[in-house]
DNA sequence: ATCTTTTTGTATCGACCAATAAAATATTGT
DNA sequence: ACAATATTTTATTGGTCGATACAAAAAGAT
């Protein structure tokens, strides 16, 4: 039933999660856009509709990529362990990136905060689910004892993910391992890590 | 000496701040811009140059109207009650902006961190006056005793610089204020105040 | 082999972009 | 009043934007 398609449609998207992820939405051109994808213009809308679908699509599959993995690979560590591990990681990600493309979700909230709000609350939902881990770890470890009953949790998991953010905005400056190991080494004894 | 100036190249610059901040770099176009300052085109151009001296000034003058003024206003303040001010008025300023724009230097440095990579480094100059700021303070805490001379300043103000960062993040996303203060409850504590 | 269907490449659309050329206007110095 | 100078206004430049029309190409169906 016709001409099979020539490119791996998930492949191709990474290449346009790339591209935004790097210049920006508006910074990014269909023709930028479809070079780095390897594929022509029409193709594209062919496949993706255009240019404002093909940024949601490509949120939601860095989101099931690449967050959501980090989530599952650290979900059977002591909640405490989980926490450190992944604001460890987090370092780590900024450090190891020569792009220095930061955080995809932070990126777009912010690019698309005035003017595209349904893209920027598409980014920041992504985003919450990250609070959510935190304060879903931190509530585990108190009821295992391993946090005291006295702890504030819904103090410490905002803490917590504005510290994400933050390193994120760090993550776009070339940023030095030790800085931004710096500011965790407090943040994480507030967790007695 | 011909015909005079007819606007407040000062004021003008103030509403070229305000569509630069809400829009950003790229989506404020020249017309947008014009319109906005009150004055024609050719006018920009001729006070102004191009639109990057233009973003340059703003992003200068939004510094010298806006964060020195907030370090003068707090600087004959004990040295920890400065920082808790500064935080707390971070907090502020995100709860009471209708716009949540953010912070102009943390949006410009995202948006332009690839690609015009001169504009970020001036935003990031701007931004590291702030990590300055807090270390600066921390060393007068530590001399005057109010802060324990184990405490480690690089780890404390790397701490409360990605905060801030963290928190100029939230700030574009409508957050509410009961948010923001929890996160700043426990990196007070850090400061025993 | 021919028809049908889908994807491909080429060429192009009107809209908007940053920037300017040229003409009209307003002010000062003489 | 008039010349000199700087600003404003109008109109326009070449370039790029997102999106699409159209035809050539490639596959399955009969």
């Amino acid at each position: 039933m016709g001409r099979p398609k020539c490119f791996d449609e998930s492949k191709v998207l990474d290449s346009a999660i790339d591209c935004f992820w790097r210049n920006g939405l508006k910074a990014s051109s269909i023709r930028t856009l479809a070079d780095e994808m390897g594929i022509a213009g029409p193709s594209l809308y062919n496949a993706y509709g255009n240019k404002q679908t093909l940024f949601i699509k490509a949120l939601e599959r860095y989101a099931e990529t690449t967050l959501r993995p980090r989530f599952l690979r650290i979900r059977d560590l002591p909640p405490l362990e989980a926490l450190r591990t992944f604001l460890q990681e987090q370092v780590e990600i900024a450090v190891n990136d020569p792009d220095c493309k930061g955080c995809f979700f932070v990126n777009t909230t912010l690019e698309t905060a005035y003017c595209e709000q349904e893209l920027s609350a598409e980014a920041f939902a992504y985003l919450n689910e990250i609070k959510e881990f935190f304060s879903s770890n931190l509530r585990v470890a108190q009821i295992k004892g391993e946090l005291p009953s006295e702890a504030n949790i819904s103090e410490i998991s905002e803490l917590l993910y504005v510290i994400v953010l933050g390193i994120s905005v760090r993550a776009r400056t070339h940023p030095s391992r030790p800085e931004l190991e710096a500011a965790l080494v407090p943040a994480l004894k507030l967790l007695s890590l």
